[in-house]
DNA sequence: GTTGAGCGTT
């Protein structure tokens, strides 16, 4: 769905290249309400790229959960969480 | 090991 009039759109980095799209959404589930979340993968290799894309219901939400997140130990990464920028 | 994709030409 493309449902980005009142949704804060999170970078998600550092990931470990086993992180599945359920474990982001069980992550992020715990601060806000997940609209989608997903892992990038390569599109010629199919593996995980080590980053993704949480978009939680509400800035609010967002933004607390990029304070509770961001710089967090995950699966043994420092997780990088902050606003995504804009596709281009 | 860091900011997604295809569609289609406003």
């Amino acid at each position: 769905m493309t449902e980005r009039r009142n949704a804060l759109n999170l970078f998600v980095g550092n990931l470990s290249y086993s992180t599945q799209n359920s474990d982001l959404e069980r992550l992020f589930n715990d601060h806000g309400t997940v609209t989608s979340a997903a892992i990038i993968n390569d599109r010629e290799t199919g593996r995980s790229r080590g980053f993704g894309f949480v978009e939680m219901s509400t800035p609010e939400e967002g933004r607390a959960a990029i304070e509770a997140l961001d710089g967090q130990d995950f699966e043994g990464r420092r997780l990088t969480v902050n606003e995504a920028r804009p596709r281009r």
